[in-house]
DNA sequence: CGGTATCCTGGACGATACTG
DNA sequence: CAGTATCGTCCAGGATACCG
């Protein structure tokens, strides 16, 4: 929804990779597999390190942890803080601005839990007519 | 952020892929390429045509614009209703689900345009200081 | 007008091995 | 401990052609 909104022509044609959209940013990040499930560690854990965020989100290889933090380090919403320990010791946290991700990610976690039921309700529904036609 | 929340001790580790998680299913839906645009014509326009729809976001093909469209009629966000006239008219909508949705998506986009800048310049002050290493 | 059917490609994602 | 490097797979998404 709204994703033209505040940028150019609400109304008219519009190709969201032509021109930069903001919430095509947004969403290519928050979309992918892992992104969402990172934030919600370093959101309710406050600092994580490597090792702990692996464990956590069991199932996620390194080259995916490592990949996701990069780019959300890169996007200024996750801050890596090395410490030249040996062995190297390595802190994950939100900077402000992920702070202010949590709150809209939250409405839509929200949304997800509360009308999960009625989609797949619905689903089911589909499925059965679907099934009946063929 | 929670993607866990509310489903099975957030505090273990936890594929989301294994165990049903809503906001999975919310995210694999709402992240990929055209969902958000359609739902942002139909939240604004209240009904469409498919031929409407497809003029207003440029560079969908009719594939991905089906695809999408019948993906969220599945999941009862969106009513899709055909006019059995000559040739044929089909009309799409948002349902009651799909109108508790615009919400959150709005508050993601509002994030989106509020904080884009920010994380622009995230990014480019990343790549610089990155260029400088190698 | 409102779609299906088919083929194809790039990139997301995973598995595995190795390293400062 | 916290990664990097390499390879392989799968599928979202696009191009094109055809249809009731």
């Amino acid at each position: 929804m709204a994703t033209g909104q505040g940028v150019t022509e609400p109304t008219t044609s519009w190709d969201p990779y032509e021109r930069g959209c903001p919430s095509r940013d947004v969403l290519d990040r928050i979309g992918d597999k892992w992104t969402v499930l990172v934030l919600g560690e370093l959101g309710r854990h406050g600092v994580c390190r490597y090792t702990q965020l692996r464990k956590q989100l069991s199932g996620v290889s390194e080259k995916m942890l490592t990949q996701t933090l990069r780019a959300l380090e890169r996007d200024g919403i996750v801050r890596r803080t090395v410490y030249p320990t040996v062995p190297a010791r390595v802190e994950y946290a939100l900077t402000p601005l992920g702070q202010t991700l949590r709150e809209p990610l939250r409405a839509l976690t929200e949304w997800s839990t509360r009308h999960i039921a009625e989609v797949l309700a619905a689903r089911e529904e589909y499925d059965t007519n679907a099934e009946r036609v063929s």
